[in-house]
DNA sequence: AGCACGCCGACT
DNA sequence: GTCGGCGTGCTC
């Protein structure tokens, strides 16, 4: 007997590992290894992976596969071996990492109903139930309150339950049509035909020279009526056919070719290209400043490895996976290009998906999840904004882009680009120990002057009686480029979009109810919302505490800042971008494409505007608040903050006009601020080592943080004691656990939040261990309703 | 994670 | 005496 051992989709300690089915005849040969199947698993039917085909010769009496959901395995060998070590690398189950994987239209969808036998007559209550219907879904019974009635008409067996899986996702198809008639038979047909059937015959003679050709419905112009006459009189065939949905329909790229590299761009390309050429695994740390040339250095590596007949992936930061960004590998490598991000639909995704999948285009340029691209023969792995911190999955399995991209060059033999002006210390850490290669650009294309930084004391102007949120110099500034009819972009550094409410009187501020974390403002519904468990409530007009009508949102939100730009400079044409402003799709493009036109003066925004920027007419930048994520309780936050500030700045004075900015700040002393005006990235990774290594932290340590959590504070912090007494033997002495202490964000969702961070160098029971506690308290703490989660790596400590 | 089974309290 | 609450254990 042929058997197949499967990974079901059911994400729990318990089930997470292969079972066993036997392998119908009918599908002997059709089912591989890598494939989707549908198999009973108890009572229901779920979706599940064939990690194994094999021969049996116990004879175990297995259930039967269903059915297999692919014709071809929509995972190859690579992949399935690569979900072995994510498992492992994560700690999380079999079933994520295999997901993580595919796009989401191939997750399953599961639905039940309710149909009656015919066996049995049933109840005279149930008969209202169905109403004269065969079947009916599963939820119109629930919610009817008669699941305990159902249940005993299936176990006389009245009625079953039939359950089914499908795919979330469809492959769009197109109708097509051919007239299977000859030229001469066509035109003799259209001599007998009844002569009011006028659209029928004008259909026939649409087809004279060229028949026995597919042509799509649309194509003909034939109405589907007047097609299906034809059909049924066998004049035509019809058939669906598969097609791909066109994001990018109706648009043209125009091709371009290489630039010519210059010195300093040949002398960095020439090590990688030597690494594709021979075919040796290696990651390089292409270290340059913004306009120093590095995408034209990933382009023409693309090209190398696409001669020789590999294919390859480029990663961005989502933010900046924007048109403008994706269009420079349009033009260059036309449809070799396949794109991931975020603003596709499922549909689109899973379109683009297939494209790679069936070797149909030979690069990817994708956000995070792009690193999973299911090409057979990579050459070259690119992950550009290497220190962005969207490269880390916050969710299980919590996977780092960049260990994937390195795990998968071990596996083809070919080399990652880490590129980046401002590498996060761990990679630059490694480059200087020589585990990574690093290839510097010195120098910007052109030798562009960078833009000349002023750095405001805000403390100083305070003291001078400026109580504004814009300081003298800024100001003049502005008002200077509104003069002159130059661009100006205003950068708000700071987290939370919108506002939050707070009285003035008492100091209320409105907090979530099931979490301990203040909730954010929402203008245009007048609403708070609570962004951790998504809860929702009328904004108060009065104070809850103590009743003053003092009650605001407050916080220097980027509505405020336009307001009162709005008064001091009301001549000022403002684009504002934040969360408010970008909500509906294509809106971010359209700002920029405004700005980009020269329809405002100013570009207002967030985080979301520092990357990418690339327009001629800006002059000034200027950074209202260098300071706000400094003071988060982060290990991270200098680095952060030297990162943005030196991104902000890239993007004055990019082409002739040269280019000023402002940076504002209450402590303009710190390190990561004046490093960052001066662009001296190797200086702040000096300075930031010695922090790093005085605090323990990476990269001197590796962390992995341990968050327990329960309805009762009590059994939180005890369970997250326990589970440091059992670890701390396991571990060597070298090792450094910090708590249990309560969680910077203490109560989610109504559970309490204790945790406790290690800080390690080498230990190599640390996965193992660790392992043992999700499994210790995945049995055990199911009926106590506690819940571990284990994030190796972590970026986000609370 | 579901889903069934099974064992105890509150109702006709 | 039954209905239905949710603790326990299993899923090839």
């Amino acid at each position: 007997m042929k058997t197949a051992s499967v990974i079901v989709d059911v994400a729990a300690m318990q089930t997470d590992r292969p079972f066993d089915y036997e392998i119908p005849d009918r599908w002997r040969e059709v089912i591989q290894p890598g494939m989707r199947v549908i198999v009973p698993f108890g009572p229901r039917h779920v979706q599940g992976f064939v990690l194994d085909v094999k021969e049996e010769t116990e004879g175990r009496k297995l259930k039967p596969i269903i059915e297999p959901m692919d014709i071809v395995p929509v995972l190859n060998e690579e992949l399935l071996s690569l979900a072995d070590w994510l498992t492992i690398e994560s700690l999380c189950f079999k079933i994520s990492a295999l997901q993580v994987m595919l796009p989401a239209a191939m997750k399953a969808k599961y639905s039940k109903v309710i149909r009656k036998t015919g066996e049995q007559p049933i109840h005279p209550e149930m008969e209202t139930l169905f109403n004269n219907r065969e079947e009916i879904p599963w939820e119109e019974a629930a919610d009817a309150g008669k699941l305990a009635h159902i249940r005993k008409e299936v176990k006389n067996g009245s009625l079953e339950v039939i359950y089914s899986v499908k795919s979330k996702g469809r492959k769009k198809t197109v109708r097509m049509v051919k007239c299977t008639l000859s030229d001469t038979e066509l035109s003799e047909t259209v001599e007998i035909m009844a002569k009011n059937a006028v659209k029928q015959k004008e259909a026939l003679l649409f087809f004279s020279g060229r028949t026995n050709q597919w042509l799509t419905l649309k194509e003909t112009g034939i109405s589907s009526a007047t097609a299906k006459a034809l059909i049924e009189k066998g004049y035509l065939q019809e058939k669906q056919e598969e097609m791909y949905r066109d994001p990018h329909s109706g648009q043209d790229f125009e091709s371009d070719t290489p630039l010519v590299l210059t010195e300093n761009q040949k002398e960095a390309i020439t090590p990688i290209l030597d690494a594709i050429n021979e075919g040796t695994s290696g990651t390089f740390l292409l270290h340059g400043v913004t306009g120093s040339g590095k995408t034209e250095i990933y382009l023409q590596s693309i090209s190398r490895v696409i001669e020789k007949g590999q294919e390859a992936i480029v990663l961005v930061p989502e933010i900046s996976l924007t048109p403008q960004m994706t269009e420079r590998f349009k033009r260059r490598f036309g449809n070799d290009v396949a794109v991931l991000h975020s603003g596709l639909s499922i549909g689109e995704k899973y379109d683009e998906w297939r494209k790679i999948s069936r070797n149909e285009v030979k690069v990817v340029v994708g956000a995070r999840s792009a690193v999973f691209a299911p090409f057979q023969n990579i050459g070259l792995i690119i992950i550009d904004e290497e220190h962005e911190t969207s490269y880390k999955q916050e969710e299980n399995p919590r996977y780092h882009a960049r260990d994937v991209a390195i795990q998968r060059s071990a596996f083809y033999n070919c080399p990652v680009i880490l590129g980046s002006a401002t590498p996060s210390l761990e990679t630059y850490a490694r480059a200087k120990k020589g585990v990574y290669t690093l290839l510097s650009l010195e120098s910007r294309v052109n030798d562009r002057p960078l833009p000349a930084v002023d750095i405001v004391d805000m403390r100083e102007e305070l003291r001078e009686g400026n109580r504004s949120m814009f300081s003298r110099s800024l100001f003049d500034k502005l008002k200077d480029r509104l003069e002159k009819g130059e661009q100006t972009v205003l950068f708000l550094n700071k987290r939370g979009y919108s506002s939050f409410i707070i009285c003035r009187d008492c100091g209320y501020v409105a907090g979530c109810p099931n979490c301990d974390v203040s909730m954010t403002y929402h203008r245009h519904r007048h609403q708070l919302k609570c962004h951790y468990c998504g809860y929702e409530e009328l904004a108060p007009s009065v104070c809850p505490e103590c009743g003053s009508e003092h009650i605001r949102h407050f916080g220097t939100g980027t509505q405020k800042v336009e307001e009162e730009l709005l008064k001091l400079l009301p001549q000022a044409r403002i684009i504002r971008m934040d969360v408010d402003t970008t909500g509906t799709k294509g809106a971010h493009e359209r700002l920029l494409r405004k700005f980009a036109d020269k329809e405002a003066d100013i570009l207002l925004g967030t985080q979301m505007i520092a990357k990418g920027l690339d327009f001629p007419h800006i002059t000034l930048v200027g950074v209202l608040s260098a300071d706000t994520m400094l003071h988060l309780p982060d290990f991270r936050s200098s680095e952060k903050t030297f990162q943005l500030l030196t991104q902000v700045s890239g993007r004055a004075g990019r082409h002739t006009l040269p280019g000023e900015v402002v940076v504002q700040t209450y402590t303009p002393e710190h390190y990561s601020i004046q490093l960052a005006a001066e662009q001296n990235y190797e200086s702040f990774y000096q300075q930031e080592m010695m922090m790093r290594k005085m605090g323990g932290y990476p990269p001197f340590y590796y962390l992995a943080l341990i968050t327990v959590s329960h309805e009762e504070a009590v059994e939180a912090a005890s369970a997250a004691n326990k589970i440091v007494t059992k670890i701390t033997p396991s571990l060597s002495p070298a090792a450094v656990i910090l708590g249990p202490v309560a969680s910077p964000i203490a109560r989610i969702n109504n559970r309490y939040r204790w945790q406790c961070l290690i800080k390690y160098k080498r230990e190599p029971n640390l996965t193992d261990v660790l392992k043992e506690v999700l499994e210790h308290y995945s049995k055990k703490g199911k009926s106590n309703g506690l819940m571990v989660s284990i994030d190796i790596h972590p970026y986000v400590l609370m």
